[in-house]
DNA sequence: AGCGGGCGTTAGGGATCCGTGAGGACCGGC
DNA sequence: GCCGGTCCTCACGGATCCCTAACGCCCGCT
């Protein structure tokens, strides 16, 4: 997660930036509307926070100087309390607007939901590649590697998404078969070290390029399986 | 846009509905947390302005309630101006946080930036293509390709646009049962695989080429639905 | 060599899930 | 009151999936 600050104080935008790496935020800075405009182009910042009052170019017209091209969250800090301005700078384009003296916290919650609403709206697709099959998990999906379209080349059931799901989840890490079968198949079946056999040996079948020569889904005899990308 | 008001401040409420008809928005109303929480599952309101303050069930509790199966925005509207409270609702999954007493025009302002980001997301999908036949989730039309005049070419029930409209808005992607039931029936209806399984056929007999052999609307055994364009 | 445990694979049976038709409940318009 | 449309309930044949059982195989141990 990215954050461009955008203010002309400087004892701000260090507090800002202190505050926010804290919380595990990188962070880029820009001191007037000129350099926040190509930072916006060139940093691919998650998130901007802009101050409305800041030298060479007015806050509104990077507001819609940024709009004109992209749709990152733009949360507006300003000193100006008068509603007039809000709607301006709303209508403009921004996502938020915030007065200073503001209190931290609320500050760093109103970024907290903007940045829930550009995680839900864009997905750069959290995708797996195994050999040359390509796993998407949030959309249920195995195409063939360079395949964009046409139905999935391979389909799994619920129970073999929910194996798979774990695997990926716990890359290159031993997963023992308490943990696996406790997971998928419930507290209740620690033992039917059979499900796993099965379910792994449709698994490989689906998506290793050898099934019978398994370079992805290894096992550790005695112990349980583990995935290697 | 259909937008409802929750709050129990009875002429608040008046005042509320009265603006934001004037402003063209379609306004439903509910007086407490149950009613609300009922009228987002059943009025399928494009945004939601709730009022912190209301009997029955707490509002931070309304927020959770809706962001366990829905991702309308919500807009709070409240008294309490300590930031801990705006902390707690924003991260609950509101969107925003309006301390009362507000500025109409400002409140309006914040009302456009929300719909500006549930709006942006439809745009670039407005018309889809299913064989031969081409949708238009914003016009609410389907004309067979080639006939730009005449009437519609198939005719879909509210219900079945609600449907069809979870299906084009998510290509290629999986929606599980309990998605579409909360999304489409409310989330009192997560069990009802019965209404998916009719509405998806009435959706294939209208569109798919061959209903019997279905090509867009496919079903994932135990998963759910997946639409592929 | 003989043996036993863990592993991989195959082949059904029973349970669950899905597609579809028919019909009743409800509502607004004429 | 009548009627067309929409939504929901119910039922049943068929498809799919999960689990059970059984059979080789490999390897370490006796």
């Amino acid at each position: 997660m990215r954050i461009l600050v955008a203010d002309d104080d400087a004892q701000l935008l260090r507090a800002l930036r202190i505050t926010l790496a804290a919380r595990g935020y990188e962070v880029l800075t820009a001191s007037d509307g000129a350099e926040a405009i190509d930072l916006v182009a060139n940093g691919h910042p998650d998130l901007v926070l802009l101050d409305l009052g800041m030298p060479r170019i007015d806050g509104l017209d990077v507001i819609r100087a940024v709009r004109a091209w992209s749709g990152v969250p733009i949360l507006v800090l300003s000193g100006r309390t008068d509603s007039a301005e809000k709607v301006e700078a709303l209508d403009a384009g921004a996502d938020d607007y915030v007065t200073k003296p503001f209190a931290m916290d609320e500050l760093l919650a109103r970024i907290r939901a903007r940045a829930r609403q550009s995680a839900t709206g864009d997905e750069p697709a959290a995708t797996t590649r195994i050999g040359d099959l390509v796993v998407d998990l949030a959309a249920k999906t195995v195409r063939r590697d360079g395949e964009t379209r046409g139905g999935a080349s391979v389909r799994l059931t619920p129970t073999e998404w929910r194996l798979l799901e774990l695997f990926l989840r716990n890359p290159g890490r031993l997963l023992t078969r308490e943990m696996l079968l406790a997971d998928v198949w419930g507290p209740y079946h620690r033992n039917d070290a059979g499900y796993l056999r099965l379910y792994v040996s449709q698994l490989r079948r689906k998506l290793e390029p050898v099934p019978a020569e398994p370079r992805h889904f290894l096992n550790e005899p005695g112990l349980g399986y583990r995935f290697e990308p």
